[in-house]
DNA sequence: TGTACATCAGTGAACGCGCGTTCACTGATGTAC
DNA sequence: TGTACATCAGTGAACGCGCGTTCACTGATGTAC
């Protein structure tokens, strides 16, 4: 081959190789749309080195991919706490929509994330879930929710989570053409049931005159 | 080895290993808790064959997954097709119920299902939606709910669908103690929220004061 | 300033492993004459 | 009723492949004297 050799890192900077490897990853990630791409070799090669030198800088393949999962969490994290709104309701709003923008923008990364079984959570993961709990503890103490903050966001997440999940895993079901529209409507269903979850009693069916209430 | 040696099967009985194939591979999948195991030779073994057996009946390892999904499909389609209820609310409700139960009750199978990308939707996969939009559109008939029957089941499937998930893949969240209760109340949310997105003008935010008539 | 040595960032070749898959074979049962 | 043959349900051994991982090595740079 004659293809230019790699520049050998100077002493001390070999750090810069464990960057362009996560880079190499996620790339890969991105590019093939699966998870069964990333293996060390095509990882090694895609950044331009032999496939041991990745043993310089992760212990093993599993370590690599964890290395990888964190930095998606670490971005999602990052959006998360710069979502703002309004009033607390449409703050908690904001929250989902750049949720699902990110997930939908990282289809693959969000595989890996969120729909393997994993054990731990990681602290970028738990720091996420915190935003969202306290999205909607303020909007608790502004008394637009009631109840403790941590299942209602659990439930809010779970609607989010699971119309971008059957978005990403299953594109062939009969998804409205404004998907933006769409996923809108995903949310405001979970905030306002989650308004009334709690005026509402347990178990009780809202009866047709209740619904058809004048607003 | 002492083991027995398995009874050959007669002429025209060869049909029943493919059945004994699939159950060894649902139980592999249902032990290990990762499709992973789901090798031929694992496969064959637990049925008590040597792995080319597997050959006889399924043209490759894709057929063979293929078909063990197929199974639980139509085990879904058969659960949501018996469900009732005493209203056309809590019939959806319930519909929600036997689909949160079953996929708790089957998590590597409905992983392997759910969590993973595919393309097409199998038939029966369709059914469940199907039945899924069949109980909203009851709804809708009763006036319960208004809109299209289609997004709205995908919206209220969304939340089931990943509230299951989340517990699925991340058990370690904070999930409260009543998890019964907890999945209850996340399809309330979704039926309530629902009930209530077709009358609040879109984009609008409940006021404290609505949210706080008394019912 | 020169030189011997240590360090550091990487490489090339090879390892064993488990996998999906193939192929020639076996041996009991059914069938034609 | 006997016998030759076809069929059918499997088996045992082996194949090539790509993977993660290891190991001995290289060669440029920095450092001690």
């Amino acid at each position: 081959m004659a293809t230019t050799r790699r520049v050998r890192a100077n002493p001390g900077q070999g750090v810069r190789l464990r960057e362009e490897i996560l880079c190499a990853a996620e790339a890969l990630l991105e590019e093939t749309g699966s998870e069964d791409a990333l293996t060390l070799r095509a990882v090694a090669s895609r950044a331009g080195v032999s496939t041991p030198s990745v043993y310089l800088h992760f212990a093993d393949k599993e370590a690599l991919v964890e290395a990888v999962c964190l930095r998606v969490w670490d971005e999602l994290a990052r959006l998360m706490r710069e979502t703002t709104g309004d009033d607390p309701f449409r703050a908690m709003g904001n929250c989902g929509r750049a949720y699902a923008r990110f997930a939908l923008g990282h289809p693959t990364q969000y595989r890996v994330l969120m729909l393997r079984p994993s054990q731990g959570t990681p602290p970028a993961a738990a720091a996420c879930f915190g935003y969202m709990v306290d999205a909607v503890t303020r909007c608790v103490e502004a008394g637009m929710l009631r109840g403790d903050p941590v299942p209602l966001a659990l439930s809010l997440w779970s609607a989010v989570h699971g119309c971008v999940s059957l978005l990403i895993t299953h594109p062939g079901l009969p998804w409205p053409e404004d998907l933006d529209g769409f996923i809108d409507d995903t949310i405001r269903m979970a905030g306002l049931g989650s308004a009334l979850m709690s005026r509402l009693p347990r178990g009780s069916v809202p009866s047709d005159a209740w619904l058809s209430r004048p607003l």
